[in-house]
RNA sequence: GCGCCCUUAGCUCAAUUGGCAGAGCAAAUGACUCUUAAUCAUUAGGUUGUAGGUUCGAUUCCUACAGGGCGCACCA
């Protein structure tokens, strides 16, 4: 087959046509040329465009034929002729393929079925496809595309999202509705006077999560250097230095399991604002939340309307659910008076695995997971943890055995990290401590002691609320997506 | 990490109890001047994931391995 292909170049070359042009002068895109047209054309032909995309369909009647172009915006059919083409050129459209790159030039008219389409004057071959894309066929049932047997294996398709792309309008307009999720992300922060940081990606010591590290080397300076786990003790930093407002879109990286909620790699959304806390930051996120999903729900280029169907619209303020009382009334008891006998024997009962040997803490939030997060469909904060759970977050006010931290929940799913930060060194360094005591008796999740970060620290970090969220499960809620594949581009795969 | 399932033509899938490996699309050749899953005719296309085993005979049964999917666990 790739053969074929070889050898309609040579025949190409034998014609004089450059089979990979240099550029094409477009006048419409498929859309526009469409709506150029206009409604109530009837025969008369329409206005002369010039554009390109794809050759997705092809149906040859002897001195005619039918074809689809697609570009980003959509599809449009052409139409050859023989008496328009001249021969030699009605021929060499037999040297064409499917997946080809092709301009066509011509009057957009109406075919006798209705169809807005090229009436082909003139056509260039811009690139050659020599290798068959896996095109399914697309029938119109009720006005909408519906694909048959194209390119289903799901691993092919992440692996070469490039042909999972080409022949998939409707994974196009997936990933074009991230972009635009993630440039309302940007609008919102940005109007409300933060500015857009880069920190390291490589750093010395790694922190701001628990979460096992990439481990890599630095030949010059003959050290390691870990791929960032969170973004958050360098934008800490710049809250020290008086930037008062920052946030930073980029990746983390954490060295566990793959699976259809986690990926090695993956896109985080962190922000901080000084003289804020997490009362504060929650009124924040709803917003945030409101105005992206707006930005994807009205996202213009979508053609799959299904996709701006299936956003969903958030009403706040949402529910706040204290941490401790949700529990206690979920398990008909008091948790945190219980010894651990007793919360063993309540994690048995919900299933927790391997209750026996869980930290006190590890059960308490097994029990919490098992009992309350599944519960929470809609978007739903769950604030006030208890200390033992949060060694990053302020002490709350009034109880010192809770923390100002809050947790955003929607299907289940954890949304969004936040806290009232911690401010005080002194307080900072013992936590630092205890991390690196686990981390000598062998939890590869601990961090060590950050010396650099406790400095900026004592120097007085105003206080402040901080945020993290995920952006590709925060995309895979707004989209209705159940795995985080099918929201990242290139996913991390085993080479084939 | 554990359990279940899958791997057959470029793509999507068949193959009866273990008995000559098939179809549609894509491809090639030909016919066709308003088709749209175009149609019609012809042709080609295979180390059935890999390595072993059982058997007269294995796509089919068994073992191991590789890759993948789903579920569970882990991931504050």
């Amino acid at each position: 087959m790739l053969r074929a292909r070889r050898a309609k170049l040579d025949q190409l070359a034998e014609r004089g046509i450059a089979p990979f042009a240099y550029r094409y002068e477009r006048t419409h895109d498929a859309r526009s040329a469409i709506a150029a047209l206009g409604e109530g054309a009837g025969d008369a032909p329409g206005p002369e465009v010039r554009v390109a995309g794809r050759l997705v369909a092809w149906r040859a009647h002897g001195k005619t034929a039918f074809a689809h172009l697609a570009d980003r915006s959509g599809r449009l059919q052409l139409y050859f002729r023989q008496d328009e083409l001249g021969e030699e050129r009605y021929a060499a459209l037999d040297l064409l393929d499917l997946g080809d790159v092709i301009g066509v030039a011509g009057p957009v008219f109406r075919t006798r079925t209705g169809e807005a389409t090229v009436r082909v004057a003139s056509y260039e071959l811009l690139a050659k496809s020599l290798r068959p894309l896996p095109f399914g066929k697309e029938e119109v049932v009720d006005g909408r595309a519906v694909l048959h047997s194209g390119f289903a294996d799901a691993e092919q398709r992440s692996r070469q999202r490039y042909a999972d792309l080409a022949v998939h309008p409707d994974v196009r307009d997936l990933f074009v509705a991230r972009s635009r999720m993630v440039s309302a992300i940007r609008r919102f922060l940005d109007g409300r006077d933060f500015i857009e940081v880069e920190t390291p990606v490589l750093q010395p010591l790694y922190g701001g999560a628990a979460a096992r590290p990439f481990v890599t080397h630095h030949e010059a300076l003959d050290m390691p250097l870990y791929l960032r786990i969170a973004d958050e003790l360098y934008l800490k930093r710049l809250i020290v230095g008086g930037l008062e407002r920052v946030y930073e879109i980029g990746h983390d990286f954490r060295n566990e399991g793959v699976d259809r909620t986690h990926n090695p790699e993956f896109t985080m959304l962190e922000f901080y604002q000084a003289y804020a806390d997490y009362n504060d930051m929650m009124t924040v996120v709803e917003a945030l939340l409101v105005s992206t999903a707006d930005a994807v729900r009205a996202d213009a280029s979508l053609a799959d309307a299904s996709l701006a169907e299936r956003v969903p619209v958030f009403r706040p303020p949402f529910p706040r659910v204290q941490w401790v009382p949700a529990l206690n009334s979920a398990l008909g008891a008091d948790a945190m008076s219980l010894d651990m006998s007793a919360l063993r024997a309540a994690g048995e009962r919900v299933g927790v695995e391997h209750v026996a040997t869980l930290s006190r803490p590890k059960v308490l939030d097994a029990l919490f997971q098992a009992l309350v997060e599944a519960q929470l469909d809609a978007p739903t904060f769950v604030i006030d943890y208890p200390r033992e759970l949060s060694p990053l977050a302020k002490p709350k006010r009034g109880d010192p055995s809770l923390t100002e931290r809050f947790e955003l929940f929607a299907r289940g799913k954890e949304m969004a990290n936040a806290f009232s930060e911690l401010n005080d060194p002194i307080d900072q360094r013992t936590r630092f401590e205890a991390q690196a005591a686990l981390r000598a008796a062998g939890d590869q999740e601990a961090s060590g002691v950050d010396e650099d970060y406790l400095r900026a620290m004592e120097y007085g970090m105003p206080p402040m609320g901080g945020v993290g969220i995920g952006i590709d499960r925060l995309f895979m809620y707004l989209s209705g997506t159940t795995h985080i594949r099918d929201v990242i581009l290139f996913p991390t795969m085993r080479p084939e």
